[in-house]
Formats: structure tokens, sequence, C-alpha cells
DNA sequence: GTCTATATAATGATAGAC
DNA sequence: GTCTATCATTATATAGAC
């Protein structure tokens, strides 16, 4: 986590960052915020400079935004070997809140992912490929249950993972933005169910599984005749 | 299903609808698509009708989206016991899909959830609500093993169902807004690990799960000495 | 580098003719 | 009921002074 803390430029007091910079974390905090729709009007006031500098800067909002979008994948990637090797995808987003210096960044994810684009497929794809690699390695290890389709796993596990924090921010919405405190709470509502599901599942009995293989395997044989 | 294809007028070409139904089920259609950014302009046009007309019979865009918003949840209404009485919430929304005529409306559920907001917000709280009643049935007829907090259960699988869906649409974006597809194209990637999870678990042993209990226990001791 | 002032484009909403 | 034409607002982006 050392390289994360140096990307926030920790001890570094805003005075000190460049305009550049500082128009850019205030970007950050305002989109996780607002959400896409934040207006360049609003992220030059929360930096502490006029519309005109930020375009001068940047371009346009697009480019601006695209800058944020690579600062925010950035910072992840530096962080994520920490990260996945010893969480799930749920974990991942949560223990960025547990540290509320990080709760911008994590409003920022979450808006992406609402909004769609490129930041959210690549972010799937890779938490997809990096939870496919970890829990390959964790059934090897045998503390996860092998799959019948290993790829659709990590894939489905990724999807219930991100889209449960979603609805749940959906449900209750962060006040003042304050993703840190959403995610708390969130992690205080679903730790017992997610647990229970991932432990004991939720069927009593296989019924329903062996009638879906069933069909499969009729379907893939009418196929390949 | 007969009240739902009522609802949706079907056998009636868009010809015979009074303009105001078809502005609002073009108000549907691309709000489903594009967001509720949506133009009033663009709903006019797929209306084939001028932008003031639109205006002119709802008031506002504002107006305009309350009453979709309440079209749509009527909608549901209507087909829910059918719906909710034998299937998990992710089911719920993948049968609409199963019928390409309500497409658009599940397009428009997704933007909702994605776009938060009071329809969002009771559209959870009351899939929460009818999928915890659910759950106490499916557990007393002993298909569904008990739960710790059946509430919390309740509210955890619906943020499960519902937000494995707004990931999966970011990952695999509708085509030309066609949810129909979309939504097939999850349940064709998603029944298998779904039934494994749903079935099986996920972790080998309860390690995790009793460390959590343990934990949540001391925690409450010490809450109430 | 930074600001003020302004151009330009799009949008929601209004007014009045038909 | 429906349209055309227009207004008012808001947003991004530009131009030029300091």
């Amino acid at each position: 986590m050392v390289s994360l803390l140096n990307m926030r430029s920790v001890g570094v007091v805003p005075e000190d960052l460049t305009a550049r910079a500082r128009i850019r974390d205030a970007a950050v905090r305002r989109f996780g915020i607002e959400g896409f729709g934040a207006s360049v009007r609003a992220i030059a006031a929360e930096a502490g400079v006029s519309p005109g500098l930020v375009i001068h800067h940047f371009g346009s909002k697009d480019a601006l935004r695209a800058v944020c979008d690579e600062h925010v994948l950035r910072v992840i990637r530096e962080a994520e070997t920490d990260a996945f090797t010893s969480a799930t995808p749920t974990d991942f987003i949560a223990r960025f809140a547990e540290i509320d210096e990080y709760a911008p960044l994590v409003g920022y994810l979450v808006q992406a992912l609402l909004a769609g684009g490129d930041l959210a497929a690549t972010l799937l794809a890779r938490m997809t490929a990096d939870a496919e690699s970890y829990l390959a390695d964790a059934v090897a290890a045998g503390r996860i249950r092998p799959s019948r389709d290993p790829a659709a796993r990590a894939a489905f596990l990724v999807d219930v993972g991100i889209g449960a924090v979603l609805s749940f921010v959906r449900r209750h919405p962060p006040v003042d933005g304050d993703y840190g405190a959403a995610l708390r709470a969130y992690a205080e509502a679903s730790s017992l169910p997610a647990l229970e599901l991932y432990t004991e599942g939720l069927l009593t009995d296989a019924s329903m599984l062996e009638a879906y293989l069933t069909y499969r395997d009729t379907e893939e044989s009418r196929n390949q005749p």
C-alpha cells in the first residue's frame, strides 16, 4: 500500500500541488460525488481556480475525464497485487473504503461503473482475469470448491460482488459522497448473508443444478450430433 | 401475464394509440436506451411529434419521467404475483426479457437502477420485501436453507441478483438498446455459476463464517455488557 | 499560468397560429 | 391537438488581457 500512499501525495497539503494536479483531484472528487454530469464550473470551484483554467490545462471536459480515468486506473494497478491475492472482488473495493482517504477513489469507481464506458469495461475485464487467477490458486489450495466452468464463475462472481455494491448504494445513497461510510455500512449489512451463501449455499438439494446440467448436455449434443 | 399483455396494448398498432400514449411509450424506449439524459427532441422524434407537443401533454420533462415511472411500476405490479411466487429476483427481470416485447421495460428498469432516484429505491424496497416473503415460504417448504438473519439475506440476495445484471450490461452493453438479447446472454452466462453457488456454496469449510460469528458475538456482548 | 469576457451549442420550456 | 418559431438557461469551449 505504500505506493498508493505516495500516489495520493499523503502529507502534501493541497496548496503544495500544482494547479493541474489540484484540478485533477477536484475532478475525481466531484465526478465521484455527482457523477460525470458534474460541470467544469463545479470542478473549477472545488479546485479554487477559474473554469477557463480547467480547459486550458486539459483541453476539454472529456480529456479531463480521460486523465482522471488513467489516474484512477494507475492507482489501482499499483495496489492490486496486494488486494487481489487475499480478497474477493467485493473486499477489493471495500478495502479502499476502510481508509477514508481513498473514499473519493471509491466514489469515482462506483460512478464509472454506473455510467459505463471504457473505464467500466476495463475495470471489469481486469477484475475478472485477476479473480480467475485467484480462484484457481484457491481451488488448488483446497480452500474454494472447483467449478465446472472456472472462467464463467470468475465473471459471475465479479458481477455479483461489484453489482451488490452498486445496488446497495442505490438503496442507501452516500451522504455528501461519503463512500467510506457507505461501504462500511455495506460490509456490515452483507457480511453475514454473504458468508452464509458462500459457505452453505442457498438450496437444500441439487435438483435444480442437476436439471440444468441435463438440459445443457442435451442442448450440446443437439448442436453437435 | 394477461394483464401485462393488455398494458402493452398488444395487437394495437402504434398509429391507433393516442399521441399521449405514443409519446409515453417513446419516452420509455429512449430513456431505456440512452438513460434519462435523452432529450425531449429525441423522444418527440421517436414518437413522430413535435417537441412542443411533448411539453404540452406532460408539462415538463420531469413530469414525463414521473409518468413513465408510474407506468412501469404499474405494469410490474400487475405481473409481480406471477413472477415472484416462483422465481428469484434475477429471474424476475430475466423473465420480462424472454418476451422481446417487454425489452424496453427492462431497459427502463436498468437505467432507473443505474440512475438512482425514487423509482430505484422503490423497486429495490419492494423486491426486498417480496423476496423476504418468498424466501420464508421456501424455507418453510424445505427448499431453501434457513438464515441467521432472514431480512439481511433477502436484501443481500436482491442486491446480488439485480447488481449482477447491472454489472453484466456494463461488461456487455446492449446493442441498440436490445435488452432482450442482453438478458438472454446474461442468463446463458450466469445460469451454471449461479446454480453452482446456490447449490454447493463456494468455500470448502466453514472457518470464515465461524470466525465472523465469533467476532460478531464478541462485538455484541461488548456493546451490551 | 491565470483570469475575465464572450462565443457557440444544446436543452427545456413558452407563445401564438392553425 | 398539433405545429412552428422563439426564448431563456445552462453548458462547454474560445480569445485575449494581465
